[in-house]
RNA sequence: GGGCGAAUAGCUCAGCUGGUUCAGAGCGCCUGCCUUACACGCAGGAAGUCGGGGGUUCGAAUCCCUCUUCGCCCACCA
């Protein structure tokens, strides 16, 4: 009995840390510039600063990590590039939050002592996410961890930026944008979500300014009537014919406004006269700008009724006293209310509709007329969508594709100015003499023009405005760095669908335009983690896990397992939070299913494996030539898999081949051989460090652990740094897949009939094989005997005793001996249910095989394939006839 | 209003170019086993008219059309 110096079961939390330390101190996540090998680059997503991990970040990480590893095992110079994101509105939010519970706000502080503020929060917190990262294995280069407002990467933004200024395709456009009332700041049109509201929509009466009557507007929002300088109506419409050029006056203010005709209004919807309000709504804006009407802002910045737009002609006293300082929700009801006792409410209908909000603090969007800093962006997406069209960027999967053209087709100016203070300050610069405006390089002490005195613009960039610019910004650019020249292009992109627009394409689109090429040639998109309720894992929904309990219990390697086997290409991650157990056990359970082989094999072999190549293979038996021939297999699916970013078909293939082959098969034959055979130890030590290899990738402490402790290691020798398994074509066998197959079909009916006859395991039983073609079996009877409790087992012909019969595909049937204690009734109906079953099979194919067109249209393989298998089915329909006579079954 | 995705065993999902028993896996369930690598295990089972309907084809879970349900994205109908 071996004297196992290992546990029987694995604990994961006892070697992680040591092996992430021993990867660490190899430095072997760290890239080199010199190096002979052809580059592979991923560069993370960078998570926010203030983020901490959670099962977004497993799937997002562990993906990347997989594939980075395996292109490092196949020889690749492999960089995943890591660093964080200073995430602007979501920072300074973080902050403003801890602020208000001292009762502060930022303004209290003043920017300077704001921004101080923040920077030194996130010193604090801003690399606990990079730490949690090493827990779940990502072997990320950490001499290159990089922050969006690094002052490197600052330089990149400013440089960006100014030649953007430079070339034109930066402009101060005056427009309604979208505002957001509690970050006092505006958003660009990714960042206001559309989502579905139940509101409803209010009939309000206008009266003619000269009292000969009144139209009647249908509107969502009757706050905003203080703003409106107009009422428009399609021209096409008869309704309208009467009013047009005539005046209304505003309800509540006697304010009095025109009524025009516009082909804008849909006739359909309302009551065909709509209200316009220029300063508070994109549509009527344009609507604003095609008559020259004045556009009054009637709210305050953090969204309540106010005078404020003093700039605008018309602007002035327009919000009724009472109003004043009300919220604008709370307005709203009071509006409601006032026109009701006025007698102007028409009517109130529920009202579905989609509104905006910030998707940082989800309030609703005030779409608020300002002046903001855009980019051009047509002149940008031409070039991207190029990029698509011309494959040097592809996506996996590919139905993404349509969403990124649609939207590059459709492309609008990016509003990138924000009304923040955390963040990259806008260079941009006005002389307050001569009123020239600039962008800058670095701050100016006085106008270019006529020296006179500077101020520069207070807003600072979107945050995404330095997302862009990560692939080329992190290796160093705008210097030509050796990084650079090295490592871009990168090659594949990870992340989720949702920032298709926020990052991917803008990423595309900057990286050609400054770098001329695109940044990546693929960008593999994934879920998104969701629970069982399809609800996506959230911290305000309470349904999230934390990847961290995880590890704890279950191990960082049962988490990866799952985030990669768990999902197919590109659909959601669907995550039980109430039962951990089934969600993480399978991983953690084929980690210590590992790690048993290991402890088995390390029992048996000896310090000296004789290497594969130097067994003569005629002294393999079959089960030795099968489980190479599998193992081949293996290699090639799984190695063609993970390249084809199938890299849950790749992990349960080498399941399979492990538990499915190693394990239950081959490991149970070559027990008895161990000691004697030094080709089973070369096929056995063979199989399980390619086992290892392959599942490297995926589950990388539990391989590196057992890879360590196999025989022959150098010292220093790592997995992680190991070779990817070369396919060695040689070991192919059909042949040997096929006997094998059969000797497993046999064993396994003979446990049938054991199962079902209730046997107990101790017992021992005789059984006699009838087969065309035995000498397969008589190769592997001694583990024929073993595994299904046999004391003797032969070929020949089945005896006429009592006994149960089980008949195999190929016509072949055994005999199990059972003694006096079958039951003649029991095996007659066993025996005629598998009859039935397969006379009803064989029915189905002979009527096909009588169908002309099948023969004459079917491809021959296929025809003679199901000819061969109705031959076969027929001779086991006939043996099993024979044992039911045999047994004088009815 | 447009676009996309999903619907297969009680649950979570594979099933790629239509054809090898293709109807599968894991979890759960049932039966028997602590067999000297592993009870986080071993062996043997039960379990699905592949969402409905139509079509193409010699042949459809797989391709086409349509309907139903669910989800996501995009969209200025106030």
């Amino acid at each position: 009995m071996p004297d196992f110096a290992l546990p029987p079961q694995y604990d994961p939390s006892s070697v992680e840390k040591r092996l992430y330390g021993r990867w660490l101190d190899a430095g072997i996540f760290t890239a080199h510039v010199d190096s002979p090998k052809k580059p592979y680059v991923i560069v993370i997503p960078p998570p926010n600063v203030t983020a901490v991990l959670h099962m977004g970040h497993g799937l997002n990480d562990t993906l990347q990590d997989a594939l980075i590893r395996f292109e490092r095992m196949r020889g690749r110079e492999a960089l995943w590039l890591p660093g964080t994101d200073h995430a602007g509105i979501a920072t300074q939010n973080v902050v403003e939050k801890l602020l208000a519970q001292e009762g502060k706000t930022r303004f209290d502080l003043g920017r300077d002592a704001f921004v101080q503020r923040v920077a030194a929060f996130v010193s604090e917190t801003g690399t606990t996410i990079l730490e949690q990262l090493k827990t779940i294995g990502c072997s990320c280069d950490w001499s290159r961890t990089r922050y969006t407002l690094s002052p490197e990467l600052s330089r990149a933004v400013r440089e960006v930026f100014v030649r953007l200024w430079e070339e034109g395709l930066i402009y101060r456009g005056h427009r309604v944008i979208h505002w957001c009332p509690r970050c006092l700041t505006a958003l660009s049109d990714e960042e206001a979500e559309f989502q579905e509201t139940n509101g409803h929509l209010y009939y309000i009466h206008y009266r003619l300014a000269d009292g000969s009557g009144q139209v009647t507007v249908a509107t969502t929002r009757p706050e905003t009537l203080f703003g409106d300088t107009a009422i428009v109506v399609n021209p096409e419409d008869p309704r309208g014919a009467p009013y047009v050029g005539k005046k209304a006056s505003l309800p509540l203010t006697g304010i009095e406004i025109p009524i025009l005709a516009d082909e804008s209004v849909d006739k359909e919807f309302g009551t065909g006269f709509v209200k316009v309000t220029p300063a508070h709504d994109a549509n009527d804006f344009e609507v604003g700008m095609r008559h020259g009407l004045a556009m009054p802002l009637i709210m305050t910045e953090d969204g309540r009724m106010g005078d404020v737009g003093k700039r605008e002609a018309g602007s002035g006293k327009r919000v009724p006293p009472e109003l004043e300082g009300v919220d604008r929700f709370e307005a709203r009801k009071k509006v409601v209310k006032m026109l009701e006792a006025a007698g102007q409410l028409a009517k109130v209908e529920s009202h579905q509709h989609a509104v905006r909000r910030c998707y940082r603090c989800d309030s609703i969007v005030e779409p608020r007329l300002s002046d903001q800093w855009f980019v051009k962006m047509k002149p940008l997406a031409e070039p991207a969508l190029d990029a698509f069209r011309t494959g040097e960027v592809r996506f996996v999967p590919e139905r993404w594709e349509t969403t990124y053209t649609q939207w590059l087709e459709g492309i609008r100016d990016w509003n990138i100015s924000r009304q923040l203070w955390w963040g990259h300050r806008i260079p941009v610069f006005t002389c307050t003499a001569c009123q020239h405006q600039w962008a800058d390089r670095v701050d100016p002490t006085a106008c270019p023009k006529c020296g006179g005195p500077v101020t520069q613009d207070p807003d600072v960039l979107d945050t995404w405005f330095s997302s862009w610019l990560w692939p080329f910004s992190t290796l160093g650019w705008p210097d030509d760095t050796p990084d650079l020249r090295h490592f871009y292009p990168g090659h594949t992109l990870v992340t989720a669908p949702e920032i298709i627009f926020f990052w991917v394409a803008r990423m595309i689109m900057v990286g050609i335009h400054v770098m001329k090429r695109a940044p990546f040639g693929t960008v593999y998109l994934h879920g998104t983690v969701r629970d069982t309720k399809h609800r996506k894992m959230s911290k305000s929904l309470g349904n999230g896990i934390d990847p961290l309990d995880v590890v704890r219990l279950y191990g960082a390697d049962a988490l990866r397992w799952t985030a990669v086997a768990g999902v197919s290409l590109g659909s959601d991650l669907i995550l039980d939070n109430e039962d951990l157990e089934a969600t993480f056990a399978p991983g953690r359970n084929f980690a210590n299913k590992l790690w048993n082989i290991g402890r088995f094999i390390l029992s048996q072999l000896p310090d000296q494996v004789p290497a594969i190549a130097s067994v003569d293979r005629s002294t393999l038996t079959l089960a030795d030539r099968w489980i190479l021939s599998r193992c081949q297999t293996t290699i090639e699916a799984a190695t063609r898999a993970n390249e084809q970013y199938r890299l849950d078909e790749a992990a349960k293939l080498c399941y399979e081949f492990v538990w499915g082959d190693l394990a239950d098969w081959y490991v149970e034959t070559v027990k008895p051989r161990l000691a004697a055979v030094p080709a089973a130890y070369a096929v056995l030590g063979y199989c399980f460090d390619m086992a290892l290899r392959l599942l490297h990738p995926v589950v990388p402490f539990i391989t590196e652990e057992l890879w360590q402790k196999l025989p022959g290691r150098k010292a220093g020798e790592l997995l992680a740094a190991a070779a990817w398994p070369a396919p060695s074509p040689a070991m192919r066998d059909a042949a040997a897949d096929t006997a094998f197959g059969r000797v497993q079909e046999l064993i396994t009916a003979i446990r049938s009939i054991r199962a079902e006859y209730r046997i107990a395991p101790k017992t021992k039983l005789g059984a006699v094989l009838t087969s065309r073609d035995p000498k397969d079996y008589e190769a592997e009877s001694d583990t024929i005997c073993r595994l299904a409790g046999l004391e003797a087992f032969s070929v020949g012909a089945a005896p006429n005793g009592v006994g149960a019969h089980a008949v195999l595909r190929d016509g072949g049937d055994v005999f199990v001996g059972l003694g006096g204690s079958i039951d003649v009734t029991q095996e007659c109906k066993r025996l005629t249910t598998d009859r039935d079953r397969l006379d009803k099979q064989l029915a189905g194919l002979s009527a096909k095989l009588a169908n002309e067109s099948f023969v004459a249209r079917a491809p021959a393989e296929v025809v003679a394939r199901e000819r061969e298998k109705e031959q076969a089915w027929r001779a086991q329909v006939a043996a099993l006839n024979d044992k039911l006579k045999a047994l004088g079954c009815a």
